[in-house]
DNA sequence: TAGATTGTTAATCGATTAACAATC
DNA sequence: TAGATTGTTAATCGATTAACAATC
């Protein structure tokens, strides 16, 4: 493929912006007006379309729920996507009971814990003994996973993850975790997302002085 | 100011990665060994540092220390930095309690709701009335803002944010808000983060078929 | 038809990487 | 000294943007 993660995330911009547009009732849009709601170019949105393949109407612009029917094709929202969390503390919590990823078809059908205390197989999602976590990835079939462990015990259990059949993994332990062949993984680093904002509000500050 | 946002990440990540080279007991590192613990070139280590006028010595790498103290200062964490978070939900709570902010000198001083059930002044971080947000902010100079309201809150909530004199919101809304001149945003979608991983795994699937 | 918007090619821009002289 | 690594310049690469012919 010869798409990169950048265009993959406007087009899930896209989708989540076209929704809106449909809410408010519009049928058919332009390049120029979707670009202006994503804060892009309208070059670049009928670049990213024509990509996929996606055209539009010379002069009418793009259907809008054919394109966002397209769209959720491309992105795998035509079928619910079953994944499972392993670490169930504070942050891991938050993520099982989080109203969003069901709004957008992201099913988390069970949690990992090694902390007894923990355990819940009753549960809404169920909170599971982690020896039971290989078992049930291959059974259910599961391909992506939430990492929110300690740090220290992230590497551990992604090799665990991995043996199970694991393809890709949302990690939230603040360490860097590396990618292969067998399994992507996308780190999302809390901390070092502020630092990011907390050095440009501090550039920004001393440039006006 | 030159330097792009990926750069400042990967500040971030050489710094974390020193620090887990020093407790090893390392005491000088070289730029190879460094970008093989992020996974870059050794050419973008010595670039990003040469764009910051950090230097080591030709033959000698880089002592650990140092450069380690040069990154606190750049990244602003010589100080421990206030933040305030606005909607206590699930996910706002958790990060309220979330260690590696408070690992990392960032301190949430303060957390707002709009749910009265919610006010908690005598909780270890007070969670406060959102009227009184305005106030508070102005008072501490606070700078920095943790948003994690509904998204049909987001927007409105941004601007009495800016309003009280906040310079970078870290958004975990799922809407993409849009930064101004008097504001930074950084958004942090976890659900397009998902999706993005399911993509990407599902492509590599019909990829090896 | 005249006018407006798409789809695509070519130009630009910026970031990453390679290469190598300087030098410890 | 000989060898290895930095610091920086130049080359490459890829993504974004501009431009415009096609056409509805």
């Amino acid at each position: 493929m010869i798409n990169n993660k950048n265009c993959i995330i406007r087009l899930s911009r896209y989708k989540n912006a076209l929704v809106r547009f449909k809410t408010l009732g519009f049928i058919k849009i332009f390049s120029e007006y979707l670009a202006d709601a994503v804060g892009g170019t309208s070059a670049q949105v009928r670049k990213d379309f024509s990509l996929f393949g996606i055209s539009g109407n010379k002069r009418g612009g793009y259907q809008i729920d054919a394109l966002i029917a397209k769209l959720n094709s491309i992105l795998g929202k035509n079928e619910v996507q079953k994944v499972v969390l392993v670490g169930a503390g504070q942050l891991g919590s938050a993520l099982v009971r989080y109203n969003t990823f069901e709004k957008e078809g992201i099913k988390i059908i069970a949690a990992f814990d090694i902390d007894p205390a923990k355990i819940n197989p009753k549960a809404p999602t169920p909170i599971l003994q982690i020896d039971e976590m290989a078992r049930f990835i291959l059974k259910n079939g599961v391909r992506i996973a939430i990492l929110s462990v300690p740090d220290s015990a992230a590497q551990q259990t992604l090799d665990m993850l991995v043996k199970a059949g694991i393809k890709g993994v949302l990690n939230f332990a603040p360490i860097e975790l590396k990618g292969t062949n067998d399994c992507i993984i996308n780190n999302v680093n809390l901390a070092v997302e502020l630092e990011n904002l907390i050095y440009f509000v501090n550039v920004t500050a001393k440039a006006t002085v």
